[in-house]
DNA sequence: CAGGATCCTCGAAGATACTG
DNA sequence: CAGTATCTTCGAGGATCCTG
């Protein structure tokens, strides 16, 4: 079974995809980075989020482990911050090919 | 400007998560894999995805430039193979994590 | 086999107002 | 400041049937 493989039906990929698969749980994530935040502090510097929305990703998060309250604010678990690792590979994979990915796109439209 | 930064407001990473993170985009790459595969082949490998949310997302990959037809199948562009070598990425650390993950859900539950 | 067309459901997400 | 509560909208996604 390949690397890829785990990814098919009912797997530890797929499993992780449907918890952090949302709109905005990779974005908190990001957003907490490795310090620890206030809640004001997040929602200014993610940006575009709303309150609620903010709300439920934090205590989605927390409830997987990812982060924790530190009070008053947030910060990433151990295990969350294993996980920032990975999004930064993504967030550095989409700074140098995001044009390419526009690009694509205007061709085809 | 820190890697993690870059996910913040309008950047590339959110950009890029607009684009592939919905709920099969990773999937279907993943499924796809280095090889060509047919419609049928996929929908198989894949599981638990309908024809209809096979075909709208196989569409909006091509669109993007991730992956091409290659009659009669699909197989990823080298854009969409630079993606799969990412999404490998996520595959190990869920490998790792996933039971952590699910245990925390348990003790909060 | 590989879709397209249609209809429908349900939950994500926003807007707004309220609270300790 | 950091939420909670309520209402509403909108579209992702499923189910089903049809087709070259």
């Amino acid at each position: 079974m390949s690397k890829v493989d785990i990814f098919l039906a009912d797997c530890p990929a797929r499993t992780t995809l449907a918890l952090i698969g949302d709109t905005w749980s990779v974005v908190v994530i990001a957003g907490l980075g490795e310090r620890h935040r206030r809640y004001s502090e997040l929602l200014e510097r993610i940006g575009g989020i709303s309150k609620k929305m903010l709300t439920q990703t934090l205590q989605k998060l927390e409830r997987n482990g990812l982060i924790e309250r530190d009070a008053p604010g947030y910060r990433l678990t151990e295990l969350g911050t294993s996980l920032l690792d990975v999004v930064c590979v993504l967030a550095e994979w989409a700074e140098q090919h995001t044009d390419a990915l526009l690009d694509a796109r205007a061709v085809a439209d």
